[in-house]
DNA sequence: CTCGGCGCTGAGAACGTGCTGAGGACGCCG
DNA sequence: CGGCGTCCTCAGCACGTTCTCAGCGCCGAG
């Protein structure tokens, strides 16, 4: 899931992108009006989290100019509580939830969740695929009944592709959701995790499939 | 759903009946803290919102007694932060979430919503975890049968924890339950006050999961 | 068979995360 | 007022994690 996040504060930019990265989402920043208005233009989001103050272009008038060019991204928008604007105004304008600050981060996340989730299917709770097994409340990945343990970045990896196994995933697609990295990336990183995938799982486990990614053995 | 709302202000009780009606809540509202403790006792509630200033019986001595006759209504309380109370004495005595005024209507609901999915009605009346015992109602805690004496953070803070054993709990989701703080708070003071539990139950209590949060052993 | 490119791996550097002790602010109580 | 306990901040440290890089092997095309 990529989410867009355009908000000039630079410490709560910066928060809201560890805290949601660390959720699982690709999280791009932009920290202007405009720059805002372009990303989402152009970024294939499944989300906004847009702030109603910023340099440039309020966030009013940014929605404003998105839907009448017929993008219907779904928006969040957080807004200062001094009075000057209100929640209906938010929601006039073409906004689909509305949040006023101070608001609390686990609400934040419900509340994307609830816009994300229109037409997507429930996470199971237990990931299963072979005899592998992965828990993402508990965070635990289990091979044939033994523990593994894994770091952040590996859990984030073999999560990915449990969720669709026997499927080929590129390494871009990997990359952009498992790394949220731009284009530039060097796709080498990818390699080198599957290879400590690999070792701890069992070498037969991910299948290379030759310039088109990588296979979870069902 | 049926909810008790228990609040003596009169406005704000009024709107939140109309608030919570337009949800699709069946609400009562009780004034005083004998009436609401009555209510709770026999009303068949699925959940409680609960004033601390109450006239008659405070919010904190009306949980007490619910929980010590073994009622376990869910309870979300609400205080006014005038500093006579301390939110960690609020999670103390028995409620399972706690909001300070003013608060946002949605983050009231946003955390309403997630007591009744918890819904436990069959709670025990201490919680139990391995050899840790903890009484929500009396404010202890014993290890292998000897008493911890805890700071009010330490308890909240165990309390949370205790709640969801085994499951990995982030510092975000612990800063705003326990600490009711904001996103841009430093997460250092989760690890401090792990680091006192830690102290006072044992080291290998309280896993560390890098990247992800903390897990009480089970 | 040969060659080019893609993928794999080990080593090690850079980075970040989490832990801890010291100490300051604050409120409470004698 | 002074001592005490609690809460919180801060800076330094240690260690695990992440990433880069270079060299090599292997696969497939021609």
């Amino acid at each position: 899931m990529r989410l867009l996040v355009v908000e000039d504060e630079a410490r709560l930019a910066a928060a809201l992108q560890r805290g949601l990265r660390a959720e699982g989402f690709a999280v791009d920043v932009a920290r202007t009006g405009p720059a805002g208005l372009d990303a989402a233009r152009h970024g294939g989001y499944d989300a906004m989290i847009l702030d109603v103050m910023l340099p440039g272009l309020s966030g009013y008038e940014l929605v404003r100019t998105l839907r009448a060019e017929q993008h219907w991204l779904p928006v969040l928008m957080l807004s200062a509580k001094d009075g000057e604007y209100d929640q209906a105004d938010g929601l006039d304008c073409g906004a689909d939830d509305y949040l006023t600050k101070p608001f609390s981060y686990v609400v934040l996340l419900a509340r994307l969740r609830a816009l994300l989730r229109r037409g997507a299917p429930e996470r199971p709770a237990v990931l299963a695929v072979g005899d592998l097994r992965l828990d993402p409340a508990r965070r635990r990945v289990t091979r044939a009944d033994t523990e593994v343990t894994l770091t952040a970045r590996e859990f984030a990896l073999l999560n990915y592709l449990m969720r669709r196994p026997g499927q080929v995933i590129s390494k871009i697609e990997l990359l952009d959701h498992v790394w949220n990295a731009s284009l530039e990336t060097a796709p080498n990183i990818v390699e080198v995790y599957v290879g400590y995938l690999r070792r701890k799982l069992g070498r037969d486990r991910l299948e290379t499939v030759r310039g088109a990614g990588y296979r979870l053995a069902t």
